[in-house]
DNA sequence: TCAATATGACCACGTTTGTAGTCAAACGAG
DNA sequence: CTCGTTTGACTACAAACGTGGTCATATTGA
């Protein structure tokens, strides 16, 4: 499974993992600053999404709200791992050095790594 | 820039960044246990990937040897910042969260992180 | 009540991708 | 020399993707 959704689709998934229950117009809203989407290419993405079954519908009027179908960690591991297969060969290592080289890790990131790293050692 | 690869010219693109000014028939030879490939299919890619500017050709008797125009790590750079922009927000902690939690890293990976972390804070 | 509007259903259309087929020229085995 | 093979050039074609249009209907503000 982990069905495939495109770059354009996961925008929607996005808003509506963090909005589970949305309507078209309103996931409209949601993108309008970042995404310069005709309300049509919404609904088309929104339509794809469901026949894919990534979402779920639940009528609401003349309207449907729309609901992840698959939870964002499971796409986002399922997403990571197929990555990392198909860049780097499966290994992790040289994508965290790539990504520290690329745009610079947070303390944060560093400070979390460093606690993530220590559990897997025990 | 940053042309984009697509999985099946990514393919290719690792063939010959092992060894680079190979022609298209020994690529469909070193290919062929992992995928089930016409000869067409790969010289399909060839072309589209020279077209693209990935790769340049030299001519050595009737055929082409092709060789990398773009550089393993550079593309592996830019590949892993836009995974990570796409699907994490730009975090980069929870992808190699999810990396260790869907696979496991090995030992080597862990240390070979150890070791980046260290660097990184000093 | 009636026109502007919002909505879902269905359709359109160019590009990218995966996966090859055709063709003609060149080369190599006999 | 002749025929099968190899190669590049060009063509094909369906599915996925990005982007949005049409249409009929339902709703709602004037």
């Amino acid at each position: 499974m982990s069905l495939s959704v495109s770059p354009s689709e996961l925008e929607i998934m996005k808003v509506l993992w963090k909005r589970p229950g949305t309507g078209a117009s309103e996931i409209a809203e949601a993108l309008a600053d970042r995404k310069d989407w005709n309300i049509r290419t919404i609904k088309t993405l929104l339509a794809r999404l469901v026949e894919k079954g990534a979402l779920t519908t639940e009528q609401d009027g003349r309207r449907y709200l729309y609901r992840p179908a698959i939870d964002k960690r499971a796409y986002q591991k399922s997403a990571a791992g197929q990555f990392v297969d198909r860049v780097f060969g499966g290994r992790a290592a040289p994508l965290v050095a790539h990504l520290a080289d690329a745009r610079g890790l947070t303390n944060e990131d560093i400070e979390e790594l460093e606690e993530l790293l220590g559990r897997l050692k025990s």
